[in-house]
DNA sequence: CCACGTGATGTCAGCGACTGTCATCGCGTA
DNA sequence: TACGCGATGACAGTCGCTGACATCACGTGG
């Protein structure tokens, strides 16, 4: 097995050198040279495995599109748009869930800095689109399919947001499921 | 009357430089010092009246976010929280489609760049936590408040995008409506 | 009529994010 | 063994944005 020329795994120091800074001093206050310098790499390193300064809290969130895409896809035929969405995003609550503090850390930082929520809002906005783009593979016609989609992240926003503040006991997705529950209350309301 | 030291209206002259300089080139092509050489002044100024180059395009967005929030805190009190919401989103739907070209032209150039839509969803989201704390003191409980306010800007969105696609005839507050009921179509599905 | 405060602007220096370009260097391979 | 390749370093440069200080009409009180 061949260590090559450089340490292994670049992109995982870099990762784990800027959360730790993000942690320690904030966001803003962290420069792209330090979190380089930490991680034994240079600034333009850090530009090569990362878009921007932001992108390293968000790497990773593919893998929560893909699953919650593809379990809409295979959702059975007779499920409804809506619930198609809903279990999909309970999956991913699960996922989440799993991560132990690391979910809990992170959106810590991104709710001490405004530039971070405007990323995590357009990631989601993405996830969005994603999903629709699924629901209309299923036959599902616009805006149904749109609409269930936005409505769906919307919940999971919610449902997170709640599980987050919350200590610690709360399922994940069952506050998930009981948001979507809350949803169909809301908009029921004749 | 006093015609000042300077020419009047400065905010004003950079906000018409920086809308003809985006559609001209494009927002990340055009730099902070070009708008204000147009504008007859200097980058510095720019930043005494702007935050930063995008928040030219989402200023006066204040105005539309105290339309709502006053539409929902003075909707009937027999009024179910997402019809309040529906309301007020149909209203802030009238004003805009009252801008002319404005909106559309708008629209293109934030449809073009990754940040401005960043800066677009934050407004947004900024919007729906507005919209929920008029619907808590109008005392809707959590989590009804927080749903129907997301809810009702996700519809508002795809609304918008359909009136926007529409090349001109469409009524927006009409698309709002439609867009609200089908979504109560859609999270009704057992 | 003048000194003084005030508000909007100009000037300048500087930081930090991000990019383009070229050099370096070990590793696998023909 | 020479060569290409991939990851990194080094360096210069642009641009967004900020802090600090100077300037200059205007109004206001003396």
């Amino acid at each position: 097995m061949g260590m090559g020329r450089w340490e292994p795994n670049a992109r995982g120091r870099l990762e784990q050198a800027a959360m730790e800074l993000y942690l320690e001093r904030g966001f803003e206050q962290t420069t792209v040279a330090e979190i380089a310098r930490r991680a034994g790499l240079t600034e333009r390193t850090f530009f090569r495995h990362y878009a921007d300064k932001r992108e390293v809290l968000f790497w990773g969130a593919g893998a929560l599109q893909e699953l919650i895409v593809s379990t809409v896809a295979s959702a059975p035929g007779s499920a409804t748009p809506i619930d198609a969405v809903a279990t999909a995003v309970e999956a991913a609550g699960a996922m989440i869930q799993q991560g132990g503090d690391r979910p809990r850390k992170r959106q810590d930082v991104i709710a001490a800095n405004t530039e971070l929520q405007e990323r995590e809002l357009i990631k989601m906005a993405t996830l969005a689109s994603a999903i629709a783009s699924a629901l209309r593979e299923r036959g599902v016609p616009d805006p149904a399919a749109s609409l269930a989609a936005e409505a769906g992240i919307a919940v999971f926003r919610i449902a997170f947001e709640r599980w987050i503040k919350d200590t610690g006991q709360l399922d994940l997705p069952g506050v998930i499921r009981q948001s979507f529950d809350e949803l169909k209350a809301v908009t029921a309301g004749k």
